[in-house]
RNA sequence: GCGCCAGUGGUCCAGUGGUAGGACAGUGGCUUCCCAAGCCACUAGCCCGGGUUCAAUUCCCGGCUGGCGCACCA
């Protein structure tokens, strides 16, 4: 059949040049790592979107926003980002060629790490060890070493003065604009949040088609929960069946899948936590919506040093393409990181009040200084008095017991009458406390999702002796619902209950491609090559038989037509594109047409 | 970023120091009542820049883009 292409050779090629999608910018030579999706592809990726809303926003209860793909500097300051982002580069005073200094330095040298020292150091030691550039030999000494950060940077405004940077992941746009999505959410938790929108890394090597590209789609919920209160709706997924392949089993090369379902997984402790479990179960039946084929798919947990430093726990979905597993979705327990990594770094509240199920009274020692005495004793330090005076109230209530307590401000003791202190111990009535939610985030890859829905659709098979290549993509995601024709272009008739029939379907919601070109067997084929799951053909039989009119509906995958009423023909469409009914279904309820017994 | 390989119509390829040919696809027409048929006509190409040369798509250098391996993937 088909000769030595890979699964990627063949779809890049089929997609270059049925629209789905190609580099970007090939006018002008092209740009590494963006890519263009073509009329198909931009029709598949926004079914894939809706979809997953549907999903993830819609059926959970959850809210969509849409934050700003730049943000301010101090955002990323606050997310790490900045910090932690980059790599240390130094270029060759000779050649021009960028190394990677700390790498260069952990090769000469017996340290260890070099990531994490400041830059001076690092250029200190490459002039210390006369370290030479490993491409052309000239002395790196001198040379400064610059941070290469994989985010977009950009100015906002005219000037430089106020740095932003294109966001290198949808989520921080969700997590900086909590403190109002909670009044949204009415202070209670659960609750989530999603977005679906484009992120940003300047990638040194942009690989493999669309997978890892500068300038990509995300589609994540960040779901905020109670760590202690709040449980996830396992039952509803507690029987989905999934392929989990742990963390203990990836040392070994002839490391064992697990299937089981999500409710054993997370009972026997696979999944560490039952929001993980939930997620992975949601996502397994999404993904078989949309078309993943299952036999190609698995749920791998990160390894200890893969996973960042403050998730718990982390599960990738992943899809095989070619023999390599691709990451297409990631499914990680945060902690209270990014909220509280926000609150420590701006002045807002990122924190939700929990109500405790009853008040509670308790013993607080307080003390109400006398500021007309402190203010003129201390003067300016007047402030810093009084607020060690509460700190010592809560620390060690004891100190009260004298008739005078000292406290120290900036090094100096300070004397002050117990009398004017003031302290006494309160009964206080607490009904809750601040916390600060947990976040369980899937976060889902949308141009890779595309790709492996692609990929797993491509299909070979023999039509009366003749190869036919066709894309088997769920009718919930093709980027053409219909094609309809009519049997024979030269018949009048035809081409205009065809042309009435297009525009019926068209307003009943459906995408509808219309050809009368050539044969109908190549109409057919082209259909099938970009994924169109449904054909109708009006013919000369379907008008002038007795009874009323009728046309025919292909099935893509098996060429099989049935002769269908046009009365009925929008509400068996709708049935069969929704997934409703099976195309079984109509095989029963209709006249199946043989291929070819009518000529 | 490093190393190896590659870049010719929309796609996949052949070929040449004197500016190119096929297959498929596409368009128009003829034919056609069910699966890439046939006939006629047409559209359309040597990645970019520099060098060598009378002459470069071809040889050399650089760049860009792509594939693979390494590295990277917070």
């Amino acid at each position: 059949m088909s000769e030595e292409r890979t699964e990627g050779e063949r779809l890049a090629e089929l997609a270059k040049r049925r629209g789905y999608f190609f580099g970007a910018s090939g006018a002008y030579g092209g740009a590494a790592g963006f890519y263009t999706f073509g009329p198909q592809g931009a029709a598949l990726k926004s079914n894939v979107e809706d979809a997953w809303r549907d999903r993830f926003t819609v059926q959970e209860g959850n809210f969509e926003i849409e934050a700003p793909t730049i943000m301010p500097e101090p955002v990323f300051e606050a997310s790490g980002h900045l910090d932690g982002f980059d790599d240390m580069l130094v270029e060759c005073p000779e050649c021009g060629t960028s190394h990677r200094a700390d790498h260069l330095i952990e090769d000469n040298t017996d340290l260890e790490d070099a990531e994490s020292l400041p830059i001076a150091e690092v250029e200190d030691l490459i002039a210390e060890h006369d370290l030479q550039c490993p491409n052309c030999g000239a002395h790196l000494a001198g040379e400064p070493v610059e941070d290469f950060n994989l985010m977009f940077e950009t100015n906002i405004g005219p000037g430089s003065s106020t740095p932003g940077y294109l966001r290198p992941e949808t989520a921080q746009g969700i997590f900086v604009e909590f403190p109002r999505i909670k009044e949204y959410a009415r202070n209670s938790l659960p609750f989530g949040a999603t977005q679906i929108g484009r992120a940003y890394r300047n990638e040194i090597s942009p690989r493999k088609s669309i997978v890892r590209t500068r300038e990509f789609t995300q589609a994540e919920l960040e779901q905020f929960v109670d760590p202690e209160r709040d449980e996830p709706d396992l039952d509803s997924v507690r029987d989905v069946e999934v392929t989990l392949y742990p963390a203990t089993e990836q040392g070994a090369d002839d490391g064992e899948y697990v299937e089981t379902t999500v409710g054993e997984a997370v009972e026997e402790g696979i999944v560490g936590d039952a929001w993980i479990g939930y997620f992975l179960g949601v996502a397994q039946e999404w993904y078989e919506r949309v078309g993943v084929d299952m036999d190609r798919f698995r749920f791998r947990q990160h390894l200890a040093g893969e996973r960042a430093h403050y998730a718990a726990d982390c599960w990738d979905a992943e899809s095989e393409v070619d023999g390599d597993w691709i990451e297409i979705a990631g499914f990680a327990y945060r902690g209270d990181y990014d909220l509280s990594k926000h609150g420590e770094h701006s002045d807002d509240d990122f924190t939700i009040f929990r109500q405790f199920d009853e008040p509670k009274t308790v013993e607080k020692s307080v003390v109400d200084p006398d500021m007309s005495v402190l203010g003129p004793e201390f003067g300016g330090d007047a402030a810093d008095v009084q607020s060690a005076l509460e700190e010592l109230a809560e620390r060690d209530p004891s100190a009260f017991e004298d008739e005078e307590v000292s406290v120290t401000v900036g090094g100096e003791t300070k004397i002050v009458d117990a009398d004017v202190a003031n302290f006494r111990v309160e009964e206080q009535t607490v009904s809750g406390e601040h916390i600060t939610p947990h976040v369980i985030e899937p976060s889902f890859g949308v141009d890779r999702t595309v790709y492996t829905l692609l990929a797993h659709a491509y299909h070979e098979d023999e039509v009366d002796g003749e190869t036919r290549s066709y894309l088997s993509l769920s009718p919930a995601v093709a980027p053409t619902d219909v094609g309809v024709f009519p049997l024979v272009s030269n018949v009048d008739e035809l081409v205009d209950r065809s042309e009435a029939l297009v525009d019926d379907l068209r307003e009943s919601g459906f995408s509808v491609v219309y050809d009368d070109s050539g044969s109908i067997g190549r109409r057919y084929r082209r259909q099938d090559e970009v994924g169109t799951p449904f054909c109708v053909t009006v013919d000369r039989d379907g008008l002038e038989d007795e009874g009323p009119d009728s046309v025919t509906i292909r099935e893509r995958d098996t060429a099989r037509q049935v002769r269908v009423p046009i009365d009925a023909l929008v509400e068996e469409l709708r049935a069969v594109t929704s997934g409703e009914r099976a195309f079984d279904d109509l095989v029963e309820a209709y006249d199946l047409v043989a291929p070819g017994a009518d000529s």
